[in-house]
DNA sequence: GCTTGCCGTGAGAGCGCTCCCAGGTATGGG
DNA sequence: CCCATACCTGGGAGCGCTCTCACGGCAAGC
């Protein structure tokens, strides 16, 4: 740091300033190959003397690695990203990334469109791609090119593998509780029907209801508030002895919860309501909320890291998901 | 998309197959110089027969571009990096990057750590640095190298643009609401007394109940719901007279109801609580959380947008906040 | 006919880095 | 004393691209 110059160091500046050839200099930064103590020393002292930073650019492109990971959110339309669920995801991912001088770019994957998938595949400056809300079709569609740097949160495939909350548990969990407080008529609000793996907490709803002898009563949701309000006024007109509402996520569930207070519907007296997720809000809502956890996070976390690393994974990875028992349920 | 290679086409490819050389390759698909008509038709054929994909990392090689936009969070210790409004701000900026070929990276800044912003700076891989939760010494140690390609969401200086809510008319407006709603005995519940861009509210709260005749009551909070809670204890603890409360934010708002709720204390009846942020779940809170609009998304996209763009930017762009008034005050 | 100018083109020099390879210098064994 | 076997070093090619520069061709003007 000793000349300001106007342009930052370069891995030349360095090795003339230690009196030795690039290559030296890149050995020793770079920490591989053969050096002398005496020129590891005078590289390092003339390396952080010039405050020289490796540009993660060229580095990137001699090795042929990429610098950008690519979270791609499958779904109709390109709302689907004002999403807290995404903002988690690409959140935890970003932070993950930083250390290894990549990344994160968040697109939106119209369903069946494989012609982005290819491209993606075809960018050598993508290093890997973040696939949420799959569909089969969609994981058919991923080019070879992709392989081993994809991985789906959500359903996976064969070429793709899978990092998920484990839904059905979670779901069991819940539907058990409400079951074990009695309940009898239990809606559930679904989650985007299109959508793969929030299809199955609904074939656990579905098996459990009919294993018990209990009336399947579905209302298609889309994770979102104003939708889950909705969906609960639905689900009442339809059913006017309904005693319990089981919505396919947090923010859903709170969505029918302020719907039915607005209705003078005593939560749980008369509707018990429970989610999916534990958000950070599930535990100060009122009544605070009954759902099972979705450690987003963790499962990012993991998918980026199997992404980044390039690493064989097994071809799914369940998260658990655990019952929460507040107030609602 | 002929000949499946296994590595995907590059320009020499492209030209080779079009029949031109390399140079003019580039001109037609980087759209710049001249080119006949029968030359680019050619070549843009070739181009998407080959299926080929620019690499944006050997571009911003030789362009000098960076290809990643750094979120720098500043706070005393890196659990800063979970919490939704940064989720909100990456998620939104690597919406606007991707187009851009440019990846968003995540990271914690400790106060008061001049070197790293340095090393931002030197570092020719970042195209630029978006700050959140600066001090006004975090702004002086931004680096020169950092000029015109920097932007902080919260408070600026002569160097750095700022992008932020206009906190100030957000909190007089929420104020003025618990007033005309005859509320006198108002805490307000700040977030972290070091972050400089939020103690524009604590001024805006002092200013007002000092000219209404009316006391300061402050409890240090952070943000969070947890927080929230024990500072809404705290504060009927230290002052059993008060009737309304201000938080900085809707999560500690939405904490402080659930705690106040646990005490068998009415909200609104007993004591008003507002918040600030308008997050999705104060609609459907309850009860329904009275507070004041923060467009993030478009904050963010602001800034990110000026830092990826380079443009000159007023040094302060507010946006402006709107009163929601709700239920709970 | 020859200059002037312009459009279109390709050669080639890099951007900053990694890494192969050839060469060089100590060390040890025969 | 010589050669094999380490260890160390620098030259240099090349990742895929952009962009300057010089050159060839062709129409217009004298």
């Amino acid at each position: 740091m000793d000349t300001p110059t106007a342009r930052p160091a370069t891995l030349d500046d360095v090795a003339q300033a230690a009196g030795v050839s690039r290559a030296t200099a890149s050995r020793v930064l770079g920490g591989y190959g053969f050096a002398s103590p005496a020129a590891r020393d005078r590289v390092t002292s003339a390396a952080d003397r010039l405050g020289y930073v490796p540009n993660t650019t060229a580095r990137a492109l001699v090795r042929g690695a990429g610098v950008r990971l690519v979270v791609a959110v499958a779904g109709t339309d390109a709302a689907i990203l004002d999403d807290p669920y995404v903002d988690r995801v690409v959140s935890a991912a970003a932070r993950l990334c930083a250390p290894h001088g990549v990344g994160v770019a968040l697109e939106w994957l119209p369903l069946s469109s494989p012609a982005r998938l290819r491209r993606l595949g075809d960018d050598r400056s993508v290093c890997g791609v973040l696939l949420i809300n799959t569909t089969e079709r969609m994981l058919d569609a991923v080019p070879a090119t992709l392989r081993g740097r994809v991985a789906s949160i959500g359903i996976g495939s064969a070429a793709v593998p899978a990092f998920d909350v484990d839904n059905a548990a979670g779901s069991d969990a819940v539907l058990r509780h409400l079951h074990a407080n009695g309940r009898r008529r239990i809606v559930m609000v679904t989650g985007p029907r299109w959508l793969s793996c929030a299809e199955r907490s609904v074939t656990v709803y579905q098996a459990l209801m009919r294993s018990a002898g209990l009336p399947v009563r579905l209302v298609t949701g889309d994770f979102t508030a104003a939708r889950g309000g909705r969906a609960a006024m639905e689900a009442l007109t339809r059913w006017p002895d309904t005693d319990a509402i089981y919505a396919a996520s947090d923010t859903t569930a709170l969505g029918a919860i302020a719907a039915l207070r607005g209705r003078g519907i005593r939560v749980p007296h008369d509707v018990a309501v429970a989610g999916f997720d534990d958000i950070p809000y599930a535990a100060v809502s009122s009544p605070a909320l009954t759902t099972a956890t979705h450690p987003v996070a963790g499962i990012a976390t993991a998918a980026a890291t199997a992404v980044l690393e390039g690493r064989r994974v097994p071809p799914v990875t369940a998260f658990p998901s655990a019952l929460v028992a507040r107030e609602s349920a």
